[in-house]
RNA sequence: GGUCUCGUGGCCGAGUGGCUAGGCAGCGGUCUGCAAAACCGCCUACAGCGGUUCGAAUCCGCUCGAGACCUCCA
């Protein structure tokens, strides 16, 4: 393979001590990474968007450099609270009651909208997409021994982790750089926090009340698993107690991430997790979008424009290089102006990767340094997933095959050579960009304009050009655009 | 209130001590019947103030501004 000669030396921003590290999978060629995936309980949303592709960038990359990768996301169908204390309904629960449907109906539903707009922005599906609701027996397996070890107690039915047992013997704040004596002393007087012995404790397991409709029988009685559980159990069991890479938004590193390390050090004896990777937030308007703060537009919404914010559709493949025109752990500023720039730049760079097929190379011609281009977007990947770096080195590709195009330079076979696979590698393998147009008819849409495009030539060469301006106009009412070029016309949709 | 992050040209967005990404928009030119596309050229910024240094967007301090987390959220 063409990449192998190319040092790969991928370094990622490691969450655990804000640093880059060199990746050093524990056993390779062999790499685990687990990734929180959503909460099936209402629309995509734009923010969904954004780990899906950072972590497909990710996977596609560890791919590439040649790993063999088993790539976990789950899917949250059931722990998640609804309000600010340990009294809250459950997420899934609560909506199941407002649309008088079934919990698990709610949670299909979601899913399967969830992985339509995954799969339009091209996002591989992970190796294991495990449910919570699947995985009960291993969350109370792990709440027994997290019990065993005498770092959980039990309190009215429920199981709480004592998070000020294990400060004394552990750093809980290892990752977020939270400090105890502030998060006992900072927390504000919550409803039900008195089955806890201090406000810091967590929920491992939770007494369903009559009413809750999810429920487990476990050897606390009847109840559900508390929020940070999943992850841990799941986690475990498909990658092992010590696992390469944990990814997820940056929101959920306190107190989610915090504590399944707590957790997992208790029940597994070591920490879980190598290499903490998160992404950052996608803002709107400079604050950052959200269900609850009531400005989170769904991707649907996106892909057909139907939303008062939007001036236009965004298909899934302009939201996908915007994305990547970003660097993961920058937040992203949402606009309308932004988001047609990238459009724009999408455009460019896919006309550019269809023409290299197109040009002729020369063995006479002077040689161009692609082969720098190609090494400076790995250096790009390699620092840290830097997509934006390797994008605007595949600019530059692109500027040097418009001017061969062009005429104004010429190219050598083996340049040439290295262009295509550049292209073919970056855009579509690694980026994941794909060309949108899948219409069943192209055949038969390439033969009529060809016809279309001859009347009009023959037109223009008899100046008659009242008739060849209709003709381009009527196309671009239906947008299809024409281009007159040296080598004839060629068209393409608007 | 506590913890933390950030402030880059008209817009978006890379860049963590010297070599001044990239995209979009704009301007000038080439090409063209006109247009579009493309190519060439131009626009050369780092919130403010002070400090360290031969040299700072990049390190340190202060000020101002924005945001995140502390509570479900990607």
């Amino acid at each position: 393979m063409q990449h192998q000669q190319i040092t790969h030396q991928l370094t990622v921003y490691n969450s655990l001590n804000r640093k880059k590290e060199l990746f050093n999978p524990l056993k390779p060629p062999f790499v685990g990474m687990y990734v929180c995936g959503p909460t099936v309980y209402g629309d995509a949303h734009l923010g969904h968007a954004r780990p899906a592709i950072t972590f497909d960038l990710l996977f596609r990359y560890l791919k590439h450099i040649g790993y063999s990768v088993r790539y976990v996301r789950n899917i949250t169908d059931v722990g998640h609270l609804e309000s600010d204390s340990d009294e809250g309904e459950d997420k899934i629960e609560k909506k199941a009651r407002l649309e008088q449907l079934e919990p698990m109906e709610v949670v299909n539903f979601y899913t399967i909208q969830y992985h339509r707009m995954m799969d339009r922005l091209n996002v591989l599906r992970p190796s294991i997409e495990p449910y919570a609701s699947g995985h009960i027996v291993e969350q109370i397996e792990m709440v027994k021994k997290i019990l065993e070890k005498g770092y959980a107690y039990q309190s009215s039915g429920s199981i709480y982790f004592d998070v000020v047992k294990y400060s004394q013997s552990h750093h809980y704040g290892i990752l977020s750089g939270r400090k105890l004596d502030d998060l006992l002393s900072s927390t504000r007087e919550l409803s039900g926090q008195d089955e806890k012995r201090n406000s810091a404790d967590f929920a491992l397991w939770k007494k369903a009340d009559p009413l809750h409709i999810m429920r487990w029988p476990s050897p606390w009685g009847e109840g559900f698993p508390g929020w940070h559980m999943e992850c841990s159990a799941m986690s475990s069991k498909y990658l092992g107690k010590e696992f390469d890479i944990h990814g997820g938004g940056m929101d959920l590193l306190f107190p989610h991430h915090e504590s399944e390390i707590a957790q997992s050090v208790i029940a597994n004896g070591k920490p879980p997790v190598r290499y903490w990777m998160h992404n950052n937030m996608v803002t709107i308007n400079g604050q950052k979008m959200g269900k609850s703060l009531g400005n989170a537009l769904s991707l649907e919404d996106f892909f057909t424009g139907s939303h008062p914010l939007l001036e236009q559709a965004y298909s899934p493949m302009v939201i996908r290089f915007f994305m990547l025109q970003a660097h993961y752990r920058s937040t992203l500023d949402f606009s309308n102006a932004a988001l047609q720039a990238a459009e724009k730049g999408l455009k460019r760079l896919l006309n550019a990767v269809r023409e290299v097929d197109q040009i002729k190379a020369e063995i006479s011609a002077e040689r161009h340094d692609v082969v720098s281009i190609q090494k400076a977007a790995y250096e790009a990947m390699n620092d840290d997933l830097n997509s934006p770096v390797a994008i605007a080195n595949l600019f530059e590709a692109v500027r040097l095959v418009n001017s061969v195009k062009e005429g104004h330079h010429r190219i050598h076979p083996e340049d040439l050579e290295v262009l295509k696979q550049f292209f073919e590698v970056f855009v579509f393998e690694l980026l994941g960009l794909s060309e949108e147009d899948e219409n069943q008819d192209q055949e038969l849409v390439n033969g009529l304009m060809e016809t279309i495009i001859q009347l009009r030539q023959q037109a223009r060469q008899r100046k008659d050009y009242a008739t060849s301006d209709l003709i381009r106009d009527k196309l671009a009412e239906i947008n299809i655009q024409l281009k007159d070029g040296k080598e004839g016309t060629v068209w393409e949709r608007k």
